[in-house]
DNA sequence: CCAACCTGATTGAAGTGTCAACCATTCCCG
DNA sequence: CGGGAATGGTTGACACTTCAATCAGGTTGG
């Protein structure tokens, strides 16, 4: 049934043990250093992603940002974006404002209160951060780390919201 | 509001600029490498939860998990996976059966189907895996991947389902 | 100028995850 | 033994995400 590309079956470069430890340890970790991050942020009142989407307009110019761009940097589709910041508005911690230079965009604006949210939730994240992963990770090797998540993302090529197509790889064209 | 413990603010840690830049690039890298291997895998009719749980099924003595441990494994909540394993049993990919030792306990099993399901799908998984990631790691670059995420592991302690004490650390008792 | 086509963003319904309550079984200890 | 406290897992209601329209404002070529 699933037959996508033709793989012969017989030329699967299947993972090593090296690789497939690696693979396996860092899927896991980062799934778990996400869910005890996100439960102690819940804990203050924020979900991990709320806490992106705030952290990211404080750093913003005029604490605002173009609801496309915000998605990229999120990693959020569009439309989980336009739910989310319906949801943080509700709690007055982000306002919508269109913008007049062109009238179908929408500016997502971090509130007083929004700033006042992140201000006091920032420094036990940045601890959550420290305890979860710096504290187990000596600076030549954080230096890799970001080394290949750089090198990964820029791989992933420019962020898509609808990707139609995953036979023509944008990478390497 | 939020004021869990009383974080003096003034002697927060913050990030320094290398701390920043691997945190960030870590965790959107994270995100869309997972991401896309996500979306390449709905391509052929799995999501990469229903793949995690379907592989660990297949490594498994019998082809079968106590719920519990398979959850741990997926790192997914009990109740998630009773709704999870619930949609692959309606698919005929997954089957229940109630341990006879314990009859509190149920086995998930792989059926047939779902053992030809992730034999059509895993050679173009691990394709994904090496394309997105693998390619871009040199092999010293992937020792320190599973290093630094085996001990970020872990630190994070033993798996745990309902974690109501955030306060008490369990990895240093 | 206007018709076809983009682009930016929102909507509603269906699908999935979370949370707290629950049921059944087993364990433990007086 | 018997009753209370685990343990293993499920359920239903509610919250969130996804998917496929949809809408309004811009852009372009005839």
């Amino acid at each position: 049934m699933a037959s996508a590309r033709p793989t012969a079956d017989a030329d699967v470069r299947w993972l090593d043990e090296r690789e497939q430890a690696a693979w396996r340890a860092f899927i896991t970790g980062a799934r778990r250093l996400t869910e005890r991050l996100d439960q102690e942020l819940k804990a203050l009142g924020l979900g991990h992603d709320d806490y992106g989407v705030l952290v990211a307009l404080s750093e913003a110019d005029g604490d605002r940002l173009r609801m496309a761009e915000l998605a990229d940097q999120q990693v959020e589709s569009r439309s989980r974006l336009s739910h989310h910041i319906g949801r943080l508005e509700a709690r007055g911690l982000v306002a919508r404002e269109t913008c007049p230079e062109d009238r179908r965009g929408t500016w997502a604006v971090l509130t007083p209160e929004g700033r006042a949210m992140i201000e006091s939730v920032a420094p036990h994240h940045v601890e959550g951060v420290r305890r979860h992963l710096l504290d187990h990770v000596e600076p030549d090797e954080l230096e890799v780390l970001r080394r290949v998540f750089d090198r990964v993302n820029g791989a992933l090529g420019p962020a898509v919201d609808a990707c139609p197509d995953l036979s023509g790889p944008p990478p390497t064209p």
